[in-house]
DNA sequence: TATAAGATTTACT
DNA sequence: GTAAATCTTATAT
């Protein structure tokens, strides 16, 4: 079940986090499909989050996409090296973006294998920039329709207790203020050892969303 | 025009 | 633990 256009469209980035989480993200590039269960993600709340690309409105280049109808892909380059790939949510206007931080791989394995150039194990796809790369995402790809057959999200009822959810604070954005200390990146440990070599996220503090 | 810092990863020491 | 890789944006000359 491909996820739609108003499951993206929903105005709570930080729900869309969470439900993210035990979704399967496929692509289908230089004639590859490869996919992935989604085991990280990160909310970025538009225009009022500090630690947002799209904070106060900002408008660039990058960030434009951000702004479109919810059910595309904002894909950037981080520190001129890797490609982070985001989710973008929300109505028209409404700059909210989800940021996938970690995926246990399920399918086209050996192509992502070749595309890490390193074996499976905990650190082959747990953090966003090698999520990206195993997945083959590129900073090109950014405005990419999440409905079309280049990358999609599906449903495959993997269904994830609140107990096996851990929240806590982003990584990296302390620069952000108030906002850095906010509960919006959600996780979940390897609870799928049915896969190969699923590779682990360290565990953090559970914490009241308040 | 120049510089600094960032939603990071990797290879070294 | 530290450094290097080197694109985008913001801020300061």
């Amino acid at each position: 079940m491909k996820l739609t256009k108003e499951f993206y469209q929903q105005q709570d980035v930080v729900m869309l986090a969470r439900e993210l989480l035990g979704k399967v993200i496929f692509t289908f590039i230089d004639g590859q499909y490869t996919a992935g269960i989604i085991s990280e993600t990160e909310a970025y709340a538009g225009v009022t989050d500090k630690a947002s690309h799209a904070f106060g409105g900002r408008r660039t280049n990058r960030t434009e996409v951000m702004f479109a109808a919810g059910g595309v892909a904002y894909v950037y380059l981080c520190y001129g090296v890797h490609h982070l790939f985001n989710v973008v949510t929300g109505p028209e206007g409404t700059p909210h973006a989800i940021l996938v931080r970690g995926i246990f791989p399920t399918e086209g394995i050996e192509i992502m294998i070749q595309r890490r150039k390193v074996k499976l194990g905990k650190k082959f796809s747990s953090g966003p920039g090698t999520s990206s790369a195993a997945l083959g995402l590129k900073s090109s790809m950014s405005g990419t329709d999440l409905l079309g057959n280049i990358i999609w999200i599906e449903d495959m009822g993997f269904n994830i207790p609140e107990n096996e959810i851990y929240v806590g604070p982003r990584i990296g954005v302390d620069y952000a203020g108030d906002d850095a200390a906010l509960p919006y990146r959600f996780l979940i440990n390897d609870i799928f050892p049915g896969l190969p070599e699923s590779p682990e996220q360290q565990p953090i503090k559970q914490i009241e969303i308040t």
